[in-house]
Order: C-alpha cells, then sequence, then structure tokens
DNA sequence: AAGCAACACTAAAGCGCTTTAGGCTTCATC
DNA sequence: GATGAAGCCTAAAGCGCTTTAGTGTTGCTT
C-alpha cells in the first residue's frame, strides 16, 4: 500500500481559534503567554493547539517583525581544505545543542573567502533570513565586524581576541597566547632550544597570537633557532615544511603543529627522514583528537572541549538576542595531553 | 571612530514603487520577469532595486506561497561520533556549492537519532521552515521515507539503496555492493581465504548491503572464514575488533574496514600485535582521505568524489523542488586505489 | 444607582510579498 | 465611429501571525 500523498494541510491559528470558539487574537495572546485571556480560555486554546499538531509558522512569525528563528554560520575555506577537521564539527554540535532547545535554527553556509562570507550577510540581512550569526576564524584584518556593526546583526565572534572597538560583537576566546607560553615553556624545561613552530592559516588572529607569544617567549629566554611557519592546515603542507625543518644544518628539537593533522603527518615525515620521535625531536599538535591516539608514538597534544566552545558562543548567542548585552567571555586555556611524542631534548 | 549603529532599514518593494513612480504589483511584476509591465519600466523597476539594495523578504515570500528558499539536513550521529569523518563535510561542501547557486539556504540541524530526526522534519515542515530535505545514513526499516511521504515533503535521499516503495523521493546512490564484489575478488586474486570486514553501524543501508554482499561474494566461492562485524565507526571500535580478530587461532589475512579512521586504528594495533602489513594481512579503507596517506604503509582504500556525490544530491533535490519527477540516479562506483597495505597472502 | 476600573475578548491593521480582478489607453478592425 | 482586443498598470485581497485599539461584561466603590 502506497503512502498517501496527503495534501496535508498545515493548521492555522485560525484553525485554532474555529476549534476553540474564540477570536484569532485570543489564540495569539493565549499561546504566547500574553494577558488577555483567562486561564481556562488558555488551557483550552492550548490543548486544541496541541492537538492539531499546530506550530508557528517561522514566515509569518518573520514578518510580524518577530525575527526568523534563525542563526547564521558561514565558513569561509577552500573546499579543498575543510577535510578532515575534528573541530569544526565538534563547535557545530555543541552550537546546535543549544539553539535547539530554543527552536531556533542554524543556516549554514560554506564559501571560498572573506568577501564571499561578507556577502552573504549582506544577503541574509537584506533577506531577513538570520536573525544573528556566529563568526568563525577572525582575522587580523577582518571586515566582517565592523561589517556586521553596520548592519546591526548580531554577533559572537568565536576564537578571536577581545576585540574593544566593536563593543555590539560579543566574543568567546581561549586564550592561546597563554597555552603557547605553557607549551614552550615545558619545551625549554625538556632542554629544547630550537623550536620550530609549524603554524596555520597566516592572517587568522589565533594563528598570529600564537606566532606573537612564541616570539616573545622566545626572546624573553635569548633562544635565537625558534620560528614559526604558516601553512595551510594540510597534511601536505606539514609534511613539506617538516622535510624542510629537519633537513637543515642544526634541525630543530621540538616541533609544534598547528593541527592534528599536520602532526600526524610530521610525525610520519620524520620518520621516513630516519628522525626518531621522541628521541631526536619532539612533537607537539595542537588540537587533540582521535588522530593523535592512532600512531605510535601517541602524539602529545593541547585539548579543548570544542563542543563546550560551541555552547558557549551559542549561549552567548542567544542572549544578545534576548537583548543582552555584548560579552567577552573566556573559555579555558587548551591543557596539554602529554603522552610520548615529547622529551628531553637529545643532549640535554 | 566607532562605527555607526545605523537602524538600517531594509528597502521594501514599496520603497521602490515610490522611487519608480510606480505601483508595488508593478515592482513585482517587473522583479519576478512576469508579464504586465513595460521593458522601459521593467527597466527602471530593476536599477532602483539594485540601487537601493533591494533583496526579497524571504519571511514574505515564504508567506505568499513561494517556499522558504531552503532546503534542509540533518544529521543523525551521537555528538561524539562525528569526529573525524572528512565525508561529511565534503558532501556539505558540494551540496553548497549547487545551493548556492540558486540562493538556497542550508537549514542544519544534528541530533541524537532518527526519532528526533523525524520530530526535526515535523517540526520543519509545520513551521514553513524548508522546501525539501537531504537525507543521510539511510537505514534497512527506515521510517523517514514514510513519513517525508505524508507530508509531502521533497526529499532525496542520500546513499540508499533504489527505493521502489516511495516513488515520491529521489535517491542518489553509489553501487556499494559492485564495489565490495571488486574488492573481495582483489583480494581473492591475491590467494586471500579468510577475510573479516569490519563494518560500520549495523541498520545503515549501506553498511547492510556490503555485508549482504560480502556473504553473497564468499558463498559463491565457497569461502568460509568470512565474516561481517558491525561497529560505531570509531577508532575505539577499529582496535578493538582488530584485536580479537587477529587473536584468534586462524587470523584473517585480509581487513576491510568502513571507513579510513578505524583502518588507521586497525593497522596500528595489528602492529602492535607484531602483525606486519600488508605481510601477514592486508588492509582497505572503505573511504580515502589524508588519513590513508598519513600512516606507513600508505593504506589502499576505496575512494570516491565526495564533493561530487553532494553536488549531485543537491542537483536532484532543485530538480525535484522545480516540479520535476523523482529520479533515481546512481554516482561511479568507488575505485580502489591500491597503495601499499594490500599485498599478496601470505603462502598463496 | 451611577460611575469606574478591571477583565476577557474581538476587530482590524500591518509586516512584505504575490496574484487576481479590474481600469484605462491605444490601436486595429469592419 | 463604434466595437474589440491588446497592452500597461493599479487596487485590493490574502498568506499566518502580532499587536493596538476598542467593545462588552463584571463587580466594586461612593
Amino acid at each position: 500500500m502506497p503512502a498517501k500523498r496527503s495534501p496535508a494541510r498545515r493548521p492555522t491559528m485560525k484553525d485554532i481559534a474555529r476549534r476553540a470558539g474564540v477570536s484569532e487574537s485570543a489564540v495569539s495572546f493565549a499561546l504566547n503567554g500574553r494577558p488577555g485571556v483567562s486561564d481556562v480560555t488558555r488551557e483550552r486554546v492550548r490543548r486544541v493547539a496541541e492537538q492539531l499538531g499546530w506550530r508557528p509558522s517561522t514566515a509569518a512569525r518573520a514578518l510580524s517583525g518577530e525575527g526568523a528563528a534563525t542563526v547564521g554560520l558561514v565558513l569561509a575555506r577552500p573546499a579543498d581544505t575543510l577535510g578532515v577537521d575534528s573541530f569544526f564539527l565538534q563547535l557545530v554540535s555543541g552550537i546546535q545543542e543549544v539553539l535547539a532547545e530554543r527552536h531556533l535554527g542554524l543556516l549554514f553556509q560554506v564559501v571560498e573567502g572573506v568577501p564571499d562570507e561578507c556577502a552573504v550577510y549582506r544577503r541574509w540581512w537584506a533577506e531577513h533570513r538570520v536573525d544573528g550569526v556566529l563568526v568563525v576564524d577572525p582575522r587580523t584584518e577582518d571586515p566582517r565586524p565592523d561589517l556586521l556593526d553596520e548592519l546591526g546583526l548580531p554577533a559572537v565572534v568565536i576564537g578571536g581576541a577581545p576585540d574593544e572597538r566593536h563593543p555590539g560583537l560579543s566574543t568567546v576566546w581561549a586564550d592561546d597566547a597563554g597555552a603557547m607560553a605553557a607549551v614552550v615553556d615545558g619545551l625549554y624545561a625538556l632542554g629544547h632550544r630550537r623550536i620550530v613552530h609549524i603554524a596555520g592559516l597566516s592572517g587568522l588572529a589565533h594563528t598570529e597570537r600564537r606566532i606573537r607569544t612564541l616570539r616573545a617567549e622566545a626572546r624573553r629566554r635569548g633562544l635565537t633557532g625558534v620560528e614559526s611557519i604558516t601553512t595551510d592546515y594540510s597534511d601536505a603542507a606539514g609534511a613539506a615544511v617538516t622535510r624542510r625543518v629537519l633537513g637543515s644544518a642544526a634541525p630543530a628539537t621540538a616541533l609544534i603543529y598547528d593541527n592534528d593533522v599536520m602532526a600526524l603527518a610530521g610525525v610520519a615525515t620524520a620518520a621516513g627522514l630516519g628522525f626518531s620521535v621522541p628521541a631526536d625531536v619532539s612533537v607537539v599538535a595542537w588540537e587533540d583528537s582521535a588522530l593523535c591516539r592512532m600512531v605510535k608514538p601517541w602524539l602529545s597534544a593541547l585539548s579543548r572541549d570544542s563542543v563546550e566552545f560551541g555552547r558557549t558562543a551559542a549561549r552567548e548567542l542567544t542572549a544578545l538576542l534576548d537583548g543582552g548585552p555584548a560579552r567577552t567571555v573566556r573559555v579555558p586555556v587548551p591543557r596539554l595531553i602529554e603522552r610520548e611524542s615529547t622529551g628531553a631534548a637529545r643532549g640535554a
């Protein structure tokens, strides 16, 4: 028996009004907890609505000024870069958890770059599609905060540094600088003096923050064999840079990779070059995931709770939508999980 | 200078009408390419709209029966399972590419399980939020097609087998059965007789299809040491099953893992147990990604173009939205990329 | 017993768009 | 020169909801 292709009209408030024998306005008041109806009527209306399986039409709601009940998230990355990134899906999953409670939808889009991203914001705004947005991968020289300010679109920036120039935006961030300092501390204590940081995308706020911190830490200790090299986060880049670094005259004894994928590729490359980890070179991955326990030696990694990160961001956005003030909240510093890929520097 | 918090009213058709000196209806006709206005008026209206930066309010459009210009995608997976899955983001990225051309939004939600997913469809439908949906991870005994049929929500099922019981749904699928047969063929030719398939989630349509095919191939050849073991796709499960399988009296000589993550974990486990790959045991990963080239030996893997898969699915959905007929389209069979993890069976 | 507030409820407008039903010109037709 | 048809455009209703203004009842006060 083929399922019936029922026309299945969605029930509207008018239907409820008719069945409950009251006016549409009464229904609206009753269902939205506004004063103006007696408790018994309210209850009756609620029951009818329930029984009819009524749900407010977001379109109608949005049109009468209530907002779209939707928040937006755009990911600006070339399609091939977004492969093996566990961080992102976890973040989204945390975001969802909070949004779902409030029946807020998540409009998601992936684009090629920041200019496209800005265009999407403009469109969403003009089309009335979203009530607010979550901005990821903030950059130094970022046009997005200005734009969002101009559009008056509530937004929370995920992973940026506090930004006092845009008091309208909330920021949720982790203290990468502190984490980097801690990592360098640890490596220094193990005797490492030549440290290379295989960084992520140049221009990303957190990349630059890590680079600056590393440089500062090096200067503070008088270290000269310390540098950062930016990449595109890909395994290929991780491998290539590792090859170059370990091939130099006085190769680094410690490598800090800005994600798990590059770290893995780096370890494989090092092994291929005859370097043993951690005897010849220590490796730290900035991002923990199942991957880090899938190779021998297990990778020491900076771990953070990305799901909770997402939850926090979403909570800030809903607070903003409720008319709350913009805030800057810091989530816990990533913790260094010491596994097997870090050890004393050779000869230390 | 702080950016101005401009109230920034969105321009409406009324604004255009006033500026162009015509009625609102004329504007609507002009902008939607309907007859009823002269070419010069149409052009004038278009220019004014452009100049004002007008974009139709999706809410208003949706309300007047035009649909929400949005399609939905819900991912039913426990939060911790969706970590390292490159397939999914690539799929989404392909989907986006097609949707973006048509200015269709993608409403995205992740939930815990299929019942929740059904609830989301109902809600989206009742709230008028989406015009159609993309369904992933079809199951044997799947309640979703019936539901979508009942709601009359256009949908395309991604990765299912053709389903003649739901003529309203489009299906986009790859021939897993064919791929499995080819893999077994190859392994058989290499002398493998004891083959274990570390499968994915039991109940998923493609999991069951692979299992059935493997069983049929084994029977056809009179092989007895062939079996499938279902898992939850996690690296932990991959490792655990591998340990069990290789610890048996007459261990398998070839392992087929239903994703790259488990394959990786499997190889690591095998190495830990003293098995050398591929000398002692061959490994095939059903899903190719950067991971497969990040361990030695490089993993032989079944590769497919997930981005294109997503594009195809999205194209089918837009066709459906345009009133086209439901179709069943097959994307290319995954190709086996032979790398270093497969070889002749010991003693063959 | 008139006056008044308080309460429960309804009528109607409005959000921004589409669409149907005309109205008014113009031009061709016989 | 009346009749029609065609073409361009406007008025108005309607989509499903919120909200403001307003209408009747009560029940209380003096």
